[in-house]
DNA sequence: TGCAACCATTGCACTCCAGCACATAACTGG
DNA sequence: CCAGTTATGTGCTGGAGTGCAATGGTTGCA
């Protein structure tokens, strides 16, 4: 149970959220949980979610080994074996060895592999610039700030990348000889 | 193709947003998607994605029939009709025969499919109050106003991506008052 | 040197999903 | 009644993911 914090003497400064204000996260949750469905189902046809999951996580999270892959997605090293292979067939991820710890490898994007990251965020940075565009300024005006506050009581840095996509609750996930 | 709306004559009201407008809801949208995704992640042991889609898109839109369902997950009729199945057998969906017209089936959920929706929703709800619990009551103040206008502004947004992940768990945007 | 721990890989079996072709049943309109 | 359409079901094939067991290579340590 990671949801402490519902006990207000834990979080003195923060009183009891209205009903409307859970509402209303639950209500924009809906659009943008489409939204960022809707980039990711772009890619249907390029990788599938174990795959793409993959290249987010590394993209945000610098070279990884298979180990922390696996871990990184929850599933058994093996798979996690059979998923970076397929990437590396498609070209959208490089394998070599790390020299310094030859039990490990060093899981990079290639330059196609990064241009996809891209190009999903890409289509949602539209997608989300296209709402926008049609609230009034005055309806937008205060919006970010509020955003980023509740992005930030969730533990989000507004600089990390784009691992998101968060299929899962990701593990911590310890980079190779750390 | 109702996706411009990026030029201004469309929407005189909305002038252009700004960067940072859309980073915060980039930002915003990490930690949204990740409550999302846990919520369905905690049913990963009880139903498989597609079958979530079902249960997700017959709670939002009632009773449907197969080739509604077959329609709405974007698959071939037959997928439509196994993945039922399958639900049926675990006692989540209720298949009953039309009387009006015998070839169309009518897919209900039981009271455990219903359940299984609800505690995802319970799971997700829990979440965002963890996380509002974590604002201050000033920062928090006005944040739902904004989400509201957000909600409705992606309300107008194309219905191809709605069911892309069946993710869309509520009833279509209705703000109060709205 | 020997042993334990760690990492990656492969074989095997399984489930699920996907599309296609085809068959069956039911409705519609003549 | 007959032809056409619609809705659903079934057999088939293929692909992807998953876990388990076992193997081999590498490193660290006593």
């Amino acid at each position: 149970m990671q949801t402490s914090g519902t006990n207000p003497t834990d979080h003195p400064e923060g009183s009891e959220p209205s009903d409307d204000d859970i509402a209303a996260v639950m209500v924009a949750a809906r659009a943008i949980v489409a939204i960022t469905a809707q980039s990711v189902a772009a890619l249907d046809d390029q990788v599938t979610l174990p795959q793409l999951r993959v290249l987010v996580m590394i993209a945000s999270r610098g070279p990884l080994n298979l180990a922390a892959v696996a871990h990184g997605l929850d599933v058994h090293s093996s798979n996690a074996t059979r998923v970076c292979d397929k990437l590396v067939t498609s070209g959208l991820l490089h394998r070599s060895d790390n020299p310094d710890d030859r039990r490990n490898l060093v899981l990079e994007l290639t330059t196609a592999g990064r241009g996809l990251v891209d190009t999903m965020n890409r289509g949602r940075r539209a997608a989300i610039k296209d709402v926008l565009a049609r609230m009034t300024s005055s309806r937008r005006r205060g919006l970010a700030p509020k955003l980023y506050s509740f992005a930030e009581a969730a533990g989000e840095l507004p600089d990390t990348g784009a691992w998101a996509l968060g299929w899962t609750t990701e593990n911590p996930v310890r980079p190779p000889g750390g």
